[in-house]
DNA sequence: ATTAATTTTCATTATTTTCTGAAAATATAA
DNA sequence: TTATATTTTCAGAAAATAATGAAAATTAAT
């Protein structure tokens, strides 16, 4: 396979994985391109090698930028913006992590809690559901504390190092 | 709160949740339904409490019954077919993980081998393309070990506990 | 201050995904 | 076997999501 090619497959395979995980097949791309573009690279030079408009392009950057992936740089004595991904897969994933651990765990977290205030839990099959519930809260607080293990193995060798004797 | 509420907003929150987690709403709304259901339900309840078609339940249930997380069950002497959920949140997670490897995890690894197979590896730009792809490669094979801990860790209480220490 | 370049917004359009409902297939009972 | 109940399929409809492109806003240069 050509570098150009395997390149271009990258690109494509990410957005479809992307789409699996509820991310817009299109942020999914830019994403890619950027991580695998040695230099920071324009908005019109994502639009010409994604074959994507200026619109989209832009809100996809937003979007990127709000998670944390991609950044701003000023190239000097250069008017347009450019933009790098940073390269370091693993900050990406803990970065990715933070995120869905914001915008995903603590409302579903929020949601169990008010569940759990019925009324009457004498009621008819009251226990059942509080048991699902409280199930489910214990397990999300314990994917909780796991992924904040992962990033801090990110940082920290040791807990790294002792996570490794169960592989 | 009263519980039928409590039960309406649950099954649409997990709906919503799925959305986020690129699954299709309505199964998990079937799901959330199924797991809250004290007693196995048909089709036709599934229909009338989340009023959708009979079309739309069946292809759902069809989907879960793939992805391992509900059963048929036969009911003595009834001819209708009855559903139900395992209710070992545990459990739940798991399968969702096992098949999410399989489903996700494994096409990637596959995918990201190929990659690596570039004709000219001194072309320009062909070392910084590897060095991510072959990230990316390491840090799915360190996840895939990770959910594989995870997935023991329910059957084994020494693993467990080891995770608590870092809590 | 005016002009030109660049970015952002957002109403409209296109695409993708999901849902419906009726017909076909299958299974059970009479 | 024939009738009836139940499940499955799938073409077309509806809904949800994403993309376009041109106008508005912003920014920088002259």
């Amino acid at each position: 396979m050509k570098l150009d090619e395997a390149k271009q497959q990258f690109i494509n395979s990410w957005g479809a994985f992307g789409t699996q995980w509820g991310i817009n097949r299109t942020m999914a791309q830019i994403h890619a391109l950027l991580l695998i573009s040695t230099e920071p690279i324009t908005q019109d030079d994502i639009m010409q090698q994604l074959s994507i408009s200026r619109g989209n392009v832009n809100m996809n950057i937003r979007d990127l930028i709000g998670w944390g992936l991609i950044d701003r740089v000023v190239v000097q004595g250069e008017r347009k913006e450019y933009f790098t991904a940073d390269k370091d897969i693993w900050k990406v994933a803990t970065q990715i992590i933070k995120e869905r651990k914001k915008r995903e765990l603590d409302p579903m977290l929020k949601l169990l809690g008010n569940l759990e205030n019925i009324e009457d839990k004498k009621e008819k099959g009251a226990k059942e559901f509080l048991q699902v519930v409280g199930d489910i809260k214990k397990l999300s607080k314990h994917a909780d504390s796991l992924l904040d293990i992962m990033i801090k193995a990110e940082e920290n060798k040791f807990i790294g190092a002792v996570l490794k004797i169960f592989k």
